[in-house]
DNA sequence: GACATATTTCAAAGAGTACTGAAATATTCA
DNA sequence: TGAATATTTCAGTACTCTTTGAAATATGTC
């Protein structure tokens, strides 16, 4: 991945309605949700969530698909995973150890987290 | 981890000075770099630097120490990992498979994504 | 074909972000 | 104390993002 493309993708994370727009697309994926089922889910008005799924496609965070007179829009999984792996590469460089001290205190079930240590782990 | 804070977090790794900061900074954690150190690495002016430093540090992904009279930074590798829990969760929700074919069909290895299906796996 | 529905595009105002040089602050060393 | 070094703050300009209502486009239904 090139840093091109994964700082437009933290900027289109940026924006409240987008992550939260992004994050019922993660929870209902691989199916997808249609425009009208996604606005039932948020408090925006059609304009603005219009622009705010142009602004996931453009950075390639969601998919879109006709059907019929609906647009269905899935969340680009493997594009976020490769986004992860990007921010995470190299974490720790020669101190594996200290990963999985951090991985071990998060607040998070370490089953969720990365093995941000690519390292033999 | 609350939206406010997520969205800060994509923000401050929206820019490309950031992220470069940000991913050297992980690289070099625990142990982190002192300002001079980090402006070695990257092309920006000690104005601009210390400018995107001051954006990283306010949204909780760097923090910073006085060490003589030098400043050392170094990457909060507990947010970033509790970030992407957030990014990541309930993702494929019922639907465990999807997310094992999602993660296989990467480019990256799979040891550094995370297990995105918090759904006991 | 005419109408209803789903969704997008347009235009405009207001708010926030990025970059730079010069000056300020803080610490070390002689 | 005075000079040198490390880093930040300040002020100004240019640029980009967010939001909204009204109008446009596309599809399905009678």
């Amino acid at each position: 991945m090139e840093t091109k493309q994964a700082t437009g993708i933290f900027e289109a994370l940026s924006s409240d309605v987008r992550l939260d727009l992004f994050r019922i697309l993660v929870k209902y994926a691989p199916g997808g949700l249609v425009a009208g089922e996604i606005a039932k889910h948020l408090s925006v008005t059609k304009t603005n969530l219009s622009f705010h799924l142009k602004a996931l496609l453009h950075a390639g965070l969601v998919t879109m698909e006709k059907e019929g007179r609906f647009l269905r829009y899935r969340a680009n999984i493997p594009v976020m995973l490769d986004t992860i792996a990007y921010l995470t590469a190299e974490c720790c460089s020669g101190h594996p150890e200290e990963c999985r001290n951090y991985r071990a205190a998060s607040a998070v079930s370490p089953e969720v987290l990365p093995k941000c240590c690519s390292s033999g782990e």
